[in-house]
DNA sequence: ATTCAATATGCAACTTGTTGCATATTGAAT
DNA sequence: ATTCAATATGCAACAAGTTGCATATTGAAT
């Protein structure tokens, strides 16, 4: 329970089509939250029909019909109880750490490649979280709102650095337990 | 797609019942992968249908027969297979980033008191962490399957370490925007 | 001319995960 | 005496997420 969350949120400071929600989670949504363009349709569909949602439909000259969503009162009014009510922490669910939990069964080599090809993304990641607090988030002191959203991104940033610094620690341990030289 | 590699990876060093597999999913296995029992019953049925779990019936005096699992050769194949072929990282869903994403629309005290609650919480698992490397993992050196399983307990510490130290630094920031006093 | 990427929406089938319920026994606690 | 926790298994219904497919247009590239 968290994309009807993510999609009231998203269209509570502008009005967007499917297609432009399908980008935002592309992007600084999909962060934190991800959903492919299906989810997300059926989604606003169900919205629609909650009385949370209204859907705007404009017609295009030779395109199909864009439908902007935006949020009726009784969507603001979700959005806002259900930011006071409580959450539980996500929970974890990562293959790699059940590869490294059955790591007996094969050689560290296969291991250590892996936990590169992983370190390799995460160090994209995190340049791209970094290039965005650069951009859009340097300023010696943001508004409030702007200040909650940058938490989210030092958010990505610190768990990206602590998995890259873990990473280290993960492959000069199991180099430890491999032949070829690293 | 890692509830049966986990079943696979738990299995391959012991035999064991649903039941006993559930509790380790509260423990252990459970750190980086959830799974109810129902779930468990419900894959352990697919994989002996797939030939690779084998059933033990034990007839008990007078509770419900316990059916202990083992790998097949084919179900131990299965596992060595999976550990070649590359897996992605887990997707981040995480409500608690979608409210502060959305923390516009609610007083900081609303969100401090959220991360606070998980705070709490993380500290908790932390603690458990901890307790649990320094009782079974404390060793200089490890053999390499201990090794293997206690990188993802390093993963485990560094993870919620992490956590921690990003929430503090979010409670200082939210505390600014806050009217009481800290 | 044809292919390809982008724009824009959606259905259907499937897998995975959650919630609620159901059964049956033992032993300890109230 | 009765309730409660632990042991031990499972079905059914639902919600959420994934995968594959389908449609239709524009403009740029080959």
């Amino acid at each position: 329970m968290g994309l009807p969350q993510a999609l009231l949120a998203a269209l509570s400071t502008e009005a967007l089509s499917g297609y432009d929600l399908t980008r935002r989670f592309d992007g600084s949504l999909g962060y934190f939250w991800q959903a492919s363009h299906q989810q997300i349709y059926r989604e606003l569909a169900k919205l629609t029909d909650k009385g949370l949602l209204n859907v705007n439909t404009q017609a295009q000259a030779k395109r199909p019909d864009r439908k902007l969503y935006t949020l009726t009162n009784a969507g603001h009014q979700a959005l806002k109880d259900w930011l006071t009510v409580s959450v539980q922490p996500p929970q974890l669910r990562d293959d790699l750490l059940v590869k490294l939990y059955a790591g007996r069964w094969t050689e560290p080599e296969t291991l250590i490649k892996e936990l590169k090809a992983h370190q390799a993304q995460r160090q994209q990641k995190l340049a791209i979280y970094q290039e965005i607090a650069r951009q859009y988030f340097s300023a010696a002191t943001l508004p409030y709102a702007e200040a909650c959203i940058k938490l989210t991104l030092d958010y990505g940033i610190t768990y990206e650095q602590a998995w890259l610094q873990w990473c280290d620690q993960a492959l000069a341990k199991l180099s430890e337990f491999s032949d070829s030289p690293p």
